[in-house]
DNA sequence: GCCGTTTTCGGCCCGACTGTTTTCAGTCG
């Protein structure tokens, strides 16, 4: 599939054009690339079946870009890439991940200091050719070494697990302070992103250099990018930045809208406003020079005639078009998770006693909770075999009557976690599968199996009549390990017919994605959100699997743990 | 270079902050 290399050498342009000082141009190339990283079909199946007018039907793509699509499928080249390329022979995506680099700097460095790539840049930046270049400074030259040092340490983007909890913890800070009138997270944080690439604050005061004061002075800060009356920039010793703007009350809800994004949303939000005669900004929305709404978020959206939008949901991928025809999903949410299926217990490694983790699941208010220790082909951990899992069978029945006795309407369900063998089949007999309450299967091994086989393994396992959950469908791992190479049409067929139930992941796999959960959800495919805990205190990630169901738009009915017990078990086979 | 339920031509989001200037360009979100 040709379309990832497209959108680099699209994505590519744009930057080239934006150093030649084009205008315009930029925005729709990089509109193009956008849309073709998250294009379903084969741009070369679409052109050899229909030329290059078919190619239009990719948005963003008019008659120049499908000429150079073409150009690019038949001779692997585009030559207006080549001439750029050669006009300026220059690293420009690295580079322009350089702190304080955009694309006027990257063109100076390199006529005049002839900076072509990262190492380049490092070395002018330590003679200190930099700083008397026109346009720059002793400052830039500073931060410029600083945003180097920061790319060798990071890639730059943070899983959501680590960055909510440091967020939370400084905006009970800030809220403390009694000149915070009002404080939300905004940005991809508030919208829940797998990935943050920094973190961005609200805060509603009269008094916002107090504020200002206060936070760039916060223990964890390592260094203040910008301290301004309404917007300060630090970066926090866990690598990742922190933006806190302050605003004026009657403009906190459209800040909220603007600030949340995503950019895509804003930009349609914005063009639907401008289509009413009306001007959305982070300060409001005006019609003239009145202001008719800002205050709070929900007024915004009513002005420009939509209904409130969840933060999850804003990516310009048809919330829009789902809020104009009144059909937003009503979203699943934590308070209405009832059990955690995939939990491991201290028989198979994992740090807590099975009631240790059924009390903490109590404690969570849960209904329910399943232990799913390893089984026996996974030899990293204390796995279980047939004998042992029923002698689990029995433990589990001994807790669940002293629960009785106590009163406790709490239940512990017995279950495994199964290995996807590389023929499709399990590691643990039939006639003990049937004992337990459900089974999930995963695949552990084998990982860089061919796509035809690896889906074939998987549709096998989803066919056998004990499986009834398979556990982090995709195999990715955030940040770590792509998905293996799985046909995922296929799988939901297979899912749909044989009534399996997909697992969304909550630890940092977050596997399903959300585009494979909105997928599911249309064919009817049930799920269901595990946290995989190792430890008592891994129940509480459960919000992340939650977030990303919401992202993928799956409501209460799509999640079978949203269910009390007796509906729960009716979909266990 | 793309796009159109006011448009096939004329728009394409826009404001804050920094660092470098001496009135503002560049970067960022």
């Amino acid at each position: 599939m040709k379309n990832q290399e497209l959108s680099k050498i699209f994505f590519e342009i744009a930057n080239y054009l934006d150093i030649e000082g084009v205008s315009f141009k930029p925005f729709a190339y990089r509109k193009v690339a956008m849309s073709l990283e998250n294009f379903k079909d084969d741009v070369g199946e679409i052109y050899r079946s229909g030329g290059v007018k078919a190619l239009y039907k990719i948005p963003g793509v008019g008659k120049g870009i499908a000429l150079a699509i073409e150009e690019y499928l038949k001779s692997g080249k585009i030559r207006h890439f080549q001439e750029l390329k050669k006009k300026l022979p220059v690293k420009v995506d690295d580079l322009l991940r350089v702190e304080s680099l955009g694309p006027k700097k990257i063109k100076i460095l390199y006529q005049e200091l002839g900076v072509k790539n990262l190492k380049d840049l490092e070395k002018v930046a330590k003679a200190h050719k930099v700083s008397p270049l026109f346009g720059f400074g002793e400052k830039t030259e500073k931060n410029i070494l600083q945003g180097l040092e920061f790319l060798k340490r990071d890639k730059g983007r943070f899983l959501i697990h680590d960055i909510l909890p440091v967020a939370r913890d400084i905006i009970e800070k800030l809220k403390n302070l009694k000149e915070v009138d009002e404080i939300s997270l905004a940005g991809s944080a508030r919208r829940r992103k797998e990935t943050i690439g920094d973190v961005d604050i609200l805060v509603v005061s009269k008094k916002p250099s107090k504020v200002m004061d206060f936070f760039v002075r916060l223990n964890g800060v390592e260094k203040i990018w910008a301290q301004g009356g309404t917007k300060s920039s630090v970066r926090m010793r866990e690598g990742f930045d922190m933006d806190l703007r302050v605003l004026p009350k009657e403009s906190y809800g459209s800040a909220l809208q603007y600030f949340t994004g995503s950019k895509d949303h804003n930009i349609v939000t914005r063009k639907i406003a401008l289509e009413k005669g009306l001007k959305l900004s982070e300060y409001g929305v005006f019609k003239g020079k009145k202001q008719i709404a800002g205050r709070a978020e929900v007024d915004v959206y009513k002005a420009i005639g939509l209904p409130f939008i969840e933060p999850e949901l804003r990516e310009n991928e048809g919330e829009i078009e789902a809020a104009l025809a009144g059909k937003l999903p009503k979203l699943v949410e934590l308070s209405q998770i009832k059990g955690d299926l995939h939990c491991h217990s201290n028989w198979d490694g994992g740090e807590n006693s099975i009631e240790e983790m059924a009390n903490e699941a109590m404690k969570m208010g849960y209904e329910y909770i399943g232990i799913s220790d390893h089984t026996k082909f996974l030899k990293i951990e204390k796995s279980l075999d047939e004998k042992q899992l029923l002698k689990q069978i029995e433990e589990i029945k001994k807790i669940n009557k002293k629960f009785q006795i106590s009163n406790f309407k709490f239940q512990i369900l017995s279950g495994c976690e199964t290995n996807i063998l590389a023929d499709g089949s399990v590691d643990i007999s039939d006639e003990v599968l049937e004992k337990l309450d459900y089974v999930i299967a995963g695949v552990h091994s084998m990982l860089k199996m061919e796509k035809k086989e690896m889906t074939a393994r998987i549709e096998k396992a989803m066919r056998n009549k004990n499986i009834d959950i398979i556990a982090h469908p995709t195999g990715r791992i955030v940040g770590q390990r792509d998905e293996y190479q799985v046909d995922f049409d296929k799988i939901l067929k297979m899912a749909k017919e044989t009534k399996t139930i997909l697992e969304i992941n909550a630890s940092s796999r977050l596997d399903l994605r959300d585009f494979y959960i909105r997928r599911a959800k249309v064919e009817g495919v049930k799920m269901i959100i595990n946290t995989d805990s190792h430890h008592k205190h891994q129940l509480n990630i459960m919000e992340y699997g939650v977030a990303q169901a919401r992202r993928g738009w799956a409501e209460p009915a799509d999640i079978i743990n949203t269910q009390p017990v007796a509906e729960l078990l009716k979909y266990f086979k």
